[in-house]
DNA sequence: TTGAAAGCGCTAACAC
DNA sequence: GTGTTAGCGCTTTCAA
């Protein structure tokens, strides 16, 4: 199995032990067309034989590499692995490997990584950036097949997997309101960070609560407290909002980290979720643990996951089509929302 | 910014742009030796008016890809991505780029994943896999330099980092101990998940239960529940554990992810960390939570990352002498441990 | 069904 | 300091 030679055994070696050409070898390992029975029995006992493995970079000068790219913001966020492990049992069987490049708070959130996994020729990608701009992406997509997570636009170029951010978000306020709730402050990440406002999962969640007040008669009371997507800034402006005079009775955050972020302070505190309610976005593993038990907007990450390569697959096969897909969200009611008033029935 | 032509830009087209060769351009996007300032100016114009961009894989075929590998057993593990945003913050600033492979339960949890990352032609791989022969590793380490996490093996072709996890184990039990806990379980994966014994981490967590019970004089009171590494298990287990007759008093779990469970478990019983005290190992972020609060060992997964990219730029940059390193575990004691009785005075 | 040969985009010797 | 050129390991016509 292990190679006798000292450098890297080639296709030219597989060719010379089982006595055909390089171009037959190919064949063999491509699946492709016109090999006989009898050769590709001949060529595969020599790969086994010498372990060899095609090189990647050299296939990619010429043919395919065989891996899809996927981009997420950071690795730290449990929603993004969820997609992760969504899109990777959708490749399981596949001839393709997944490969993650996470952009993470030090980088530019996005173009970069990108761009990284395009320099390597990956055959497609899958991408969650709203902070890229369309015109940005439509020039990528037209050297390389990709498809987006979590943007509410329409381009013909690449293809869109996104949850309806709008309807999340007043499923959440409406939510609090049943539990008699009217002070919900609204907490999210400042809209600077998500540079396409339009597009952005955050920036529609931000509209979707204001709506929501709205449609409620409460929007002399809507609050929106913005805070860094990374670090301990959440903690910090939580703890102000909590602490100070007009603290509300309800919070509903942008994502379930967040959320974390708030129940954290409401702890440090003393305070519990009886005294503000929280909601959270994502439904996130860790909001299902008892401990937590933390009322979240479910966007089903791993369906999603699943779904943008299933897309991905057909722009490679050939789609030229633009797909849009909308996931419905839907709430899943835990302790961290507290019924405000006792109902005196 | 953005091509004026149909096809990709290649080195050709900046050379021709800027009136100078193909390997002067090679040299200028290399910082290599040898170019006037002149000239540079003039190829560096070409290629911001091009949008020019290397392309890895044609790179790789003479020299660098400029990519660094890791592999790890699954993306669902907070620890996991915990080393890898070290390792990625110990990149900024450097040429490298970082990509992930992710084994998961659905794969072999480690040759695959591996193997996929040295078809790329990576420059170097950073791995977390006991389960892979030593021989199989070296057979690697020998094309492509290789730095293992958590091995205690010695291999002279690559380095390993790794936490003590003998010490580490009987911190968490001497630690139970101290609270008054004889009854203590060890809850971990099965040890076939780990093909290598004696190099796998958990297998020496195991063996640190063991011997710190033995020191106790608590050896005739050792009891180890093995677990599947994914899925309901854990769950299902600690319950079956939480319910018998024999019900522990105090549970040490082989790392976070199945202290969660247990944690799980107990809520699902109506008990709390009040009736079995819970360690944990990793100390991810989730276990500092208040609402979690969990006490873990802590192993510094941050550092180890840093720590393992720069070994691996240094067996990059040329070395070739072994590095071994180990890292000092200790306990963060929190809420989830409780004195079994109390202290009389 | 099989093989010969061109060439993908880049780097590294080497010549100038 | 700069340009010329061979060639990395594959895939893909195209002939046989």
């Amino acid at each position: 199995m292990t190679s006798p030679l000292n450098r890297t055994v080639t296709i030219e070696d597989v060719a010379h032990l089982a006595g055909v050409s390089r171009a037959a070898v190919s064949k063999v390992i491509r699946d492709a067309y016109g090999v006989s029975d009898e050769m590709r029995a001949k060529v595969e006992v020599a790969i086994a034989q010498l372990g060899y493995r095609p090189r990647v970079s050299a296939r990619a000068m010429r043919g395919a590499t065989y891996t899809l790219g996927i981009e997420i913001p950071t690795i730290r966020n449990p929603f993004f692995t969820q997609i992760i492990a969504g899109a990777a049992s959708a490749l399981v069987g596949s001839r393709y490997q997944l490969i993650i490049a996470a952009a993470g708070p030090d980088h530019d959130g996005g173009p970069q990584a990108i761009e990284a996994l395009a320099d390597r020729q990956v055959d497609g990608i899958l991408a969650i950036s709203p902070a890229v701009a369309p015109e940005w992406l439509e020039d990528l997509a037209q050297r390389t097949p990709l498809v987006m997570l979590g943007r509410h636009d329409n381009s013909r170029y690449y293809d869109t997997v996104v949850d309806d951010d709008l309807e999340g978000a007043r499923l959440a306020v409406r939510h609090l309101n049943d539990l008699g709730h009217r002070d919900i402050v609204h907490l999210t990440i400042r809209p600077e960070a998500e540079i396409n406002m339009t597009t952005a999962p955050h920036a529609l969640r931000e509209r979707g609560y204001e709506l929501a007040m709205a449609e409620l008669g409460l929007l002399n009371r809507a609050r929106v407290v913005h805070v860094e997507p990374y670090g301990e800034d959440t903690r910090q402006k939580a703890l102000a909002l909590l602490s100070s005079a007009y603290r509300p009775t309800a919070i509903f955050a942008g994502h379930d980290d967040l959320a974390l972020g708030v129940l954290q302070a409401l702890s440090e505190l003393g305070l519990s979720v009886a005294d503000v309610s929280v909601v959270g976005y994502d439904d996130t593993d860790i909001a299902a643990h008892p401990l937590v038990s933390m009322t979240s907007v479910n966007q089903s990450g791993t369906l999603m996951g699943e779904l943008v390569v299933r897309l991905l697959l057909e722009r490679i096969a050939g789609r030229t089509e633009p797909a849009h897909e909308v996931i419905q969200p839907y709430l899943v009611a835990r302790r961290t929302t507290a019924c405000l008033r006792v109902d005196p029935k």
